[in-house]
DNA sequence: ACGCATTGTTAACCTGTGTTAGCCTCGACT
DNA sequence: AGTCGAGGCTAACACAGGTTAACAATGCGT
């Protein structure tokens, strides 16, 4: 990246804001006219239903940026609301699409970017499809912690984690008190502990196996293991 | 779009290329050189689990295009594979480089097309975390409804699904057995019958209200009249 | 310090979905 | 025509997870 470039992406930011929590800063089916940075603060993004249930799709923790795509589009296809109370740079889009047509190049790095973003999304759906209540949640644990780590916030296998069962629920799919059930049983067989906004993961290996997690790293070998089946 | 990038893009596609039915056409954790465009023929794009389940994610039909996100990453997340004979365009990796640079608004257009790919992923995730087998299985019979409509592929509310109910389940998160009794159960209620490889919708109202399924002009409606409740 | 709201925890019961096992149908091949 | 295999269909049973209903902790505001 060239220093004309680093220097348009610092411009093209606003000053940090500082929003409560619960508050809801993108509505689905609303234009996003701004991208937001999450600089301090969690955030989860997720449809509603019909029903009044709702299916969170990810949660944006700090480092992450959202609403780049919905930007492009017309409108945005899920909410966003913050968990926590946060800080946020947002991003204008109108900086954005002139960036397009002045660099080319970084279009790509954005690309890149988003698909990241939609690496995880499968992931998760993969969780949610095919994998049961236990495993799901191991496996989300482990994704959070890896994704955390990479920012500096977890460390010792410890991080923290200010979601509450409900909002678990919503994302992984399941009953609140299913949630409950499934945490009890991750701490009595000593593998992981969900307490008072903090998670402890006692035994990553046990974990990891319990959830068929493939670490970002290894995530080609393991799934050459598993038993190939043709394509239709 | 100029007359140039037109005939550019015309020129980036290769000739046709035919491929058997159940072929791989990409492996997870494969780099991803090539792109395809389905000119006919069905796919579906998947993951495998070490326990050698899977979970489709998409069925790419024809028309649609796959693998350009997998050829900006390193890797592509997800294998692909056929579930008919299909004629596929492959589309060279470094031609699409190349055209990144020179006009730099196609860019700007790939990254829609893939966000249209991410929201019906999106849509995915939530009917298989929060819809029961049912409102799961009428969704997703009404989502192929409207995409192949959209390329003339239906018509009548009948078109032709070459997907059986190993395919159907690994679609959906369920057991072959339960699409069986899913399929009779929307077939006896007189929604919709799937017989031969032929999808027939006899009651769209009822089969769209049983889903909760937005068509996409009216999505932004319905998701307001669902009970909001606060983000955490 | 008190009361109230929020979140966590548990138990009992019920239902949706998975599992196992088998039979039927149809088309492809010999 | 007969065989074989893939895919569809059904039934009986088992179990994961949902539902309902309490109650216990915790934290907050007054």
């Amino acid at each position: 990246m060239s220093k004309r470039e680093l220097s348009y992406l610092t411009d093209l930011q606003s000053k940090p804001l500082r929003v409560d929590r619960g508050k809801e800063l993108v509505h689905e089916g609303e234009a996003g006219q701004t991208a937001y940075i999450f600089q301090s603060g969690w955030a989860c993004s997720f449809k509603l239903l019909p029903d009044g249930g709702r299916q969170i799709i990810s949660f944006p923790v700090p480092g992450d940026c959202v609403g780049l795509r919905s930007m492009l589009l017309r409108t945005s296809d899920h909410s966003l609301s913050t968990v926590t109370e946060a800080t946020i740079i947002p991003i204008q889009a109108a900086r954005v699409k002139h960036m397009f047509n002045e660099f080319p190049y970084l279009g790509t790095a954005l690309l890149w970017a988003t698909s990241r973003d939609e690496a995880m999304i499968v992931e998760h759906l993969v969780s949610v499809g095919r994998r049961n209540a236990i495993e799901r949640t191991a496996h989300f644990i482990l994704e959070l912690h890896d994704r955390l780590e990479l920012v500096g916030l977890a460390a010792d296998h410890k991080f923290h984690c200010p979601l509450n069962q409900y909002v678990l629920a919503d994302a992984l799919g399941l009953s609140t008190i299913h949630v409950n059930r499934v945490l009890r049983q991750l701490r009595t067989r000593e593998l992981a502990t969900f307490k008072a906004h903090e998670i402890t993961i006692h035994n990553i290996a046990g974990l990891k196996a319990l959830a068929g997690y493939a670490s970002p790293e290894e995530s080609l070998v393991v799934v050459r293991d598993g038993i190939e089946r043709d394509g239709f």
